[in-house]
RNA sequence: GCCGACUUAGCUCAGUGGUAGAGCACUCGCUUCACACGCGAUAGGUCAGAAGUUCAAAUCUUCUAGUCGGCACCA
C-alpha cells in the first residue's frame, strides 16, 4: 500500500467531516437503541458576532473528547451546538454599518426595519464559528443547533418571565443601575468590571452655608454631579459640623438651596467629614436620600452630556467637559478648596470600556433571594454541581451566591426579547405572552409594549432547557410521568435533561452557569447538570490573557493550518488541568510530531501487511504468543483502563500522557522495533497482531485526534462497521462508531512486563557501553551476560531482539561470565552484563564508567541506610514498605560487589 | 480590606504522605531498510523561604516573600 512519508493534516481534515455529518453520526439517533444509556452536553453558546478564540477551541476540545469517548462506549450522545443572540454586540455591529452605510441612526429607520437588519446580519455573518467548528472536528449534532431566538426558546423566555412576574420574582423599579453612555443601556452588576486608576482627583469643593459666612466643604471625585446634589450629611456625632444640621446651603453653580444633614452613613474620619449627596447619581446617596426624604434629580441624559436640570450653562455639556467646567467655576467664584491625587476605581462597561454612569433608573429586576436559596439547597443536599476541580471554584460560587444581589434584566436595545408587558395610558402594566393576552387582561385598551429587551443572558440562562423543546406551554411532556413513558416517546427534554456535564471558564460561572442551575431547576424541577468543568485560561506567551486589544492572541485557526487541528486538539486537551497555562509553540510541536509518529508507526504496519489484517482472535490464542506480544497486550490494556479512569475524572492531561507515553515507548520505541525482522519477513500472524494492537490504540486515540485516526483506519485492512459498539451495527464503517477499548484486568500481565524488563534493561545498558566506550554503531559487538537459569532461559528465547537491538552479533549465556580483562561491564536487577572489547577498550575509561555506576548507587544505599537504621521506622511504617526497602537494599549491596569485583580486576 | 490560587530541571508544565517526572531546549553519537516532525546515549532540581505535624513531607498545618485572580469599599 502506499502511503505518503508524511502526515499531511490537510487531507484527512477534508475528507471525513462531511461524511460523518452525512451520515448522521453526530446525532444520538445514529444508536439503534433507544434505551441505551444517554451522555448529554449543550455547548455554552457562542456570542453570535464572535469567531473562535483559543478559549472556545480549549472547551471544544474537552467536550468533543467526552462525546466522542462515551459515544463510542455505547452511550445515546448528544451534544448540542447553538448560538446566542448577544443584544449589546449585534446591536453595535448593526448600528456602525447603518451609519457607516447610509449615515444613518436607528432612529432614522425605526425599531421594525432595525430588527429586520439585525437578522439579515445575523444570517450573513452569524455562521462563521458554526464553520470553524466544523474544521474543529466538534461533533456536534447539527439538526439541533438552536440559537436564542428562535420561535421556540423566544416563547420560552415570554413563559418564563410571565411566570416570575405573576410570583413576584420580576418586578419594575426605580434603582440605581449601571449606564453606559456609550450603548445607552443598563448593565448588570456582572457587565461592569472595576478598574483601577492612579491618576484620579479627589477635589475640594466648598458650599456656603445660608445665614452665616462660613463654608462647608465636601470631597468628590465627580464634581459634576454637584450639579445634582439635594443635600451634604455629616456624621450626627461629628462636633464639628453639630451647629450646621439642620441649616442649608446654598448651593453653588445651581442657585439650589440644600440641608444640611446627619446620617450615620458618614464617615467622620474620612476626607473632610462632610458628604454630598446626589441620590440619582450614587447609589450610598440614593439611600441616604431615601432616608431623608431628599429629592431625586437626575442631571444627566442616556448619552452621558449633562441634561436641562444641570442648569442651562451645563445643559448638553458632556459629563467630562462639565466636570472640568464645574472645577473651573468653583475656582473663579473661590469656592475650590484644593485637589489631591487620589487612586480611584472606575467601573467600566466590560464590552466597550466606556465608564459607566450610575443613575438613577426604572428598570425591570429579577429578585435573587428564592432564586439564590434553590441554588444553594442543590449544593448543601446533593453537592450539585460537582465542580472539576472542586477548589477554589465551588467555594467562591457559594460565596457568590450568598451575597447576590437582584439582577437588572432590562436593555435599552432593539435586538433581542422584547420584553412581554405592555402599558395603558395611565401607566398601568399588563405582563402577558402576547398583545392580545394583555389587551384582555386590560380589558381590551390600546397598549403599549414596553420597548427594551431583555438581557441576553436571561434567554441564555434557559439554555439547558429552552434548547431540548421546553417552552413553557401546556404542551410540554414535561417530568411529571415521564416514568410511563417509554424510550421511543420521550421527548429531548426527557431523554437528556439533566445534561451530565457542562464544560466552561471560570468567567461564567456567575453571569450563566449559576443562573442557568436556578433557572432549570425552578422551571423543570431537573438539575441542568451534574457535573462542571472549569477550564483554566489559555494565556499569551507573556503570561497574560490573550485579548484583540494586547494582540497576543492566538488564532486556533492559525495553529490547524500549521500544525494540524488534531496536533492542536491534543496539545489543548494535555493542558487541560483547571489551572491557567501559558500558550507555547514548542507544546503544540510535541503533538504534531505525534501525529506524525503514529502515521510512520501506521505506514511501517501496513507496508508489509499483505493477507494480514485486524483480527481481535489474534490476541486471544495465548499459547502463540511472544513474550513481545503479552507484555504490549498487557500494557495496552492496562492503558486503556487508566485512559477510561482519567477521562470519567476529566483528567484531559493525563489520558492524553498515558497515550502519548504507550504509543511512543511501549509501541513503537520496543514493539515494532521488537516484531520488526517478524513483520519484515512477512509472518503473517505477527503482521495481524501489531495491526490489531495499533487498531485498538487508534480507537483510544480517536476522541482526541478524529481525523487522523480516521484516516488511518480506514486504510487498516480488516476494519468493517463489525468493529462497531453493538448500537451502530448497521452504520457505515467509521472509528468514531467503534467501541472505546475498555481495557482487560485480567489481561494485564505482571510476569511478562518483568521479563520484559530485563529484555529492555539488558539491550539498554549495552547501549550504554556502546556509546560511552564509543563503539562505533557499525561494529558488532559480544553480549555476555551471568544470570540464574530462569532470567537465561527468558533472553535466550529472545535471543534474536537483543542481537538486533544491542547491535551484537553473539549472546553468550551463563550463570557466571568467563570474559577477558578487557571488557566493559555493568549490572541491572538479577544479571550482569559484559561486552568484551579487546583492542577497543580505554581503561581508564571504564574505570570511570564502573565508578560512575558504584558512586550511584552508593547515593541510594547511604539512605536507604538512613531509613532502615531508623527504629521509629522499621516499627511504625507499613511492613511491605519496610520490606521493600529492605530488598532493594540487598540488591544495591549485591551490584555494588560486582562493580568493585569488576574494578578490582582492572587493575 | 476579605477570600482564593500559584511558586518543582534553562523554558512550559505534570505530580494530594513512602527511591522527584514529561515535552522542548542543551551535550554526545547516528543518512540503522516507518518516521531527522526521527533513532540511540547522557547531563540537568536542597520541589520559593522558615517553622511545625509524622517513622516518613514537593505533597498536611502555620508564618513569610513574590505572582496572579475573585469579591467588597472608595466622599
Amino acid at each position: 500500500m502506499e502511503i505518503a512519508k508524511a502526515y499531511d493534516p490537510k487531507t484527512a481534515e477534508e475528507s471525513h467531516y462531511q461524511r460523518w455529518e452525512a451520515n448522521g453520526c453526530f446525532a444520538p439517533e445514529i444508536n439503534e437503541d433507544p434505551a441505551a444509556p444517554t451522555y448529554s452536553i449543550v455547548i455554552p453558546p457562542p456570542n453570535v458576532t464572535g469567531s473562535l478564540h483559543m478559549g472556545h477551541a480549549l472547551q471544544h476540545t474537552i467536550m468533543d473528547v467526552l462525546t466522542r469517548w462515551k459515544r463510542m462506549q455505547g452511550y445515546r450522545t448528544l451534544w448540542l451546538p447553538g448560538t446566542d443572540h448577544a443584544g449589546i454586540s449585534v446591536q453595535r455591529k448593526v448600528v456602525e454599518q447603518l451609519k457607516k452605510d447610509e449615515g444613518k441612526s436607528p432612529l432614522d429607520i425605526g425599531r421594525e426595519e432595525f430588527v429586520r437588519r439585525a437578522w439579515a446580519w445575523k444570517e450573513q455573518y452569524g455562521n462563521t464559528i458554526n464553520e470553524q467548528m466544523r474544521r474543529e472536528g466538534a461533533s456536534v449534532d447539527w439538526s439541533r443547533h438552536r440559537f436564542t431566538m428562535d420561535e421556540s426558546l423566544s416563547l420560552a423566555v415570554r413563559n418564563v418571565f410571565c411566570t416570575l412576574y405573576s410570583e413576584g420574582w420580576i418586578y419594575r423599579g426605580l434603582r440605581i443601575v449601571n449606564w453606559c453612555p456609550r450603548d445607552k443601556t443598563v448593565l448588570s452588576d456582572l457587565e461592569v468590571k472595576e478598574e483601577n486608576k492612579k491618576d484620579g482627583k479627589l477635589v475640594y469643593l466648598k458650599y456656603p452655608v445660608k445665614g452665616t459666612d462660613r463654608t462647608i466643604t465636601v470631597a468628590t471625585t465627580r464634581p459634576e454631579t454637584m450639579l445634582g446634589d439635594t443635600a451634604v450629611a455629616v456624621n450626627p456625632s461629628d462636633e464639628r459640623y453639630s451647629d450646621l444640621i439642620g441649616r442649608t446651603v446654598e448651593l453653588p453653580l445651581t442657585g439650589r438651596e440644600i440641608p444640611i444633614i446627619a446620617d450615620e452613613y458618614v464617615d467622620a474620619e474620612f476626607g473632610t467629614g462632610a458628604v454630598k449627596i446626589t441620590p440619582a447619581h450614587d447609589p450610598n446617596d440614593y439611600l441616604v436620600g431615601e432616608r431623608h426624604g431628599l429629592e431625586q434629580l437626575l442631571v444627566m441624559n442616556e448619552d452621558g452630556t449633562m441634561n436641562a436640570a444641570a442648569g442651562k450653562d451645563f445643559d448638553g455639556i458632556d459629563r467630562f467637559a462639565a466636570r472640568t467646567m464645574v472645577i473651573e467655576r468653583f475656582e473663579e467664584l473661590g469656592l475650590l478648596e484644593k485637589i489631591d491625587d487620589y487612586e480611584v476605581s472606575l467601573p467600566i462597561c466590560e464590552r466597550c470600556k466606556t465608564v459607566v454612569e450610575p443613575i438613577l433608573s426604572k428598570q425591570w429586576f429579577v429578585k435573587m433571594d428564592e432564586m439564590r436559596d434553590i441554588a444553594l439547597e442543590l449544593m448543601r443536599a446533593e453537592g450539585v454541581p460537582h465542580f472539576h476541580p472542586q477548589v477554589p471554584h465551588e467555594k467562591v460560587y457559594t460565596a457568590w451566591l450568598e451575597n447576590l444581589k437582584d439582577w437588572t434584566i432590562s436593555r435599552q436595545l432593539w435586538w433581542g426579547h422584547q420584553i412581554p408587558a405592555w402599558y395603558d395610558d395611565e401607566g398601568n402594566v399588563f405582563v402577558a405572552r402576547t398583545e392580545a393576552e394583555a389587551k384582555e387582561k386590560a380589558g381590551r385598551k390600546e397598549l403599549k409594549q414596553d420597548q427594551d429587551v431583555l438581557d441576553t443572558w436571561f434567554s441564555s440562562g434557559l439554555w439547558a432547557f429552552s434548547t431540548f423543546g421546553w417552552t413553557g406551554e401546556a404542551t410540554d411532556q414535561l417530568t411529571a410521568n415521564s416514568s410511563q413513558l417509554t424510550a421511543e416517546t420521550k421527548t429531548d427534554l426527557e431523554t437528556f435533561l439533566p445534561t451530565d456535564v457542562l464544560v466552561t471558564g471560570r468567567d461564567i460561572i456567575f453571569l450563566w452557569v449559576s443562573r442557568m442551575i436556578m433557572l432549570t431547576k425552578k422551571f423543570t424541577g431537573k438539575k441542568a447538570f451534574e457535573d462542571v468543568v472549569v477550564t483554566g485560561t489559555v494565556l499569551a506567551k507573556d503570561g497574560k490573557p490573550m485579548s484583540k486589544g494586547r494582540g497576543n492572541g492566538v488564532d486556533p485557526i492559525e495553529m490547524f493550518d500549521k500544525f494540524g487541528v488534531d496536533a492542536t486538539r491534543v496539545y489543548l486537551a494535555s493542558i487541560a488541568t483547571g489551572a491557567d497555562i501559558r500558550w507555547n509553540d514548542s507544546g503544540i510541536e510535541t503533538y504534531r510530531n505525534f501525529a506524525n509518529k503514529i502515521w510512520n508507526a501506521t505506514r511501517f504496519c501496513l507496508m508489509n501487511s499483505e493477507n494480514a489484517a485486524v483480527d481481535h482472535a489474534s490476541l486471544m490464542d495465548r499459547s502463540a504468543l511472544s513474550l513481545p506480544d503479552r507484555w504490549i497486550i498487557s500494557r495496552l490494556n492496562q492503558t486503556a483502563m487508566d485512559v477510561n479512569r482519567s477521562l470519567s475524572r476529566y483528567e484531559f492531561h493525563t489520558a492524553v500522557s498515558l497515550l502519548y507515553h504507550f504509543v511512543w515507548d511501549d509501541f513503537c520505541d520496543w514493539y515494532i522495533e521488537l516484531k520488526k525482522d517478524e513483520i519484515n519477513s512477512g509472518d503473517v500472524d505477527a503482521t495481524s497482531r501489531i495491526l490489531t494492537i495499533l487498531e485498538i490504540a487508534l480507537r483510544m486515540l480517536h476522541p482526541f485526534m478524529p481525523y487522523l485516526t480516521e484516516e488511518l483506519w480506514l486504510k487498516l485492512p480488516g476494519t468493517s462497521s463489525q468493529m462497531h459498539a453493538k448500537v451502530y451495527q448497521n452504520a457505515e464503517a467509521t472509528i468514531m462508531l467503534a467501541a472505546f477499548p475498555p481495557g482487560d484486568a485480567s489481561a494485564v500481565d505482571q510476569d511478562a512486563e518483568a521479563e520484559m524488563q530485563l529484555v529492555i534493561d539488558t539491550i539498554r545498558r549495552v547501549r550504554n557501553i556502546r556509546t560511552e566506550m564509543n563503539i562505533k554503531p557499525s561494529d558488532r559487538v559480544a553480549v555476555h551476560v551471568a544470570a540464574a537459569a530462569e532470567q537465561q532461559a527468558i533472553l535466550a528465547a529472545n535471543e534474536a531482539q537483543v542481537l538486533k537491538l544491542a547491535r551484537a552479533d553473539k549472546l553468550v549465556l551463563a550463570e557466571t561470565l568467563d570474559v577477558p580483562k578487557a571488557t566493559a561491564k555493568a549490572v541491572i536487577t538479577n544479571a550482569e552484563i559484559a561486552v568484551p572489547l579487546e583492542g577497543l577498550i580505554d581503561f581508564d575509561k571504564e574505570r570511570e564508567r564502573l565508578q560512575n555506576q558504584i558512586n550511584k548507587l552508593d547515593v541510594e544505599l547511604q539512605r536507604l541506610n538512613g531509613q532502615l537504621s531508623n527504629e521509629d521506622f522499621v516499627n511504625k511504617a507499613p511492613a511491605e514498605k519496610v520490606e521493600a526497602l529492605r530488598s532493594r537494599k540487598a540488591e544495591i549491596e549485591q551490584q555494588t560487589a560486582t562493580l568493585k569485583t569488576n574494578l578490582e580486576a582492572l587493575n
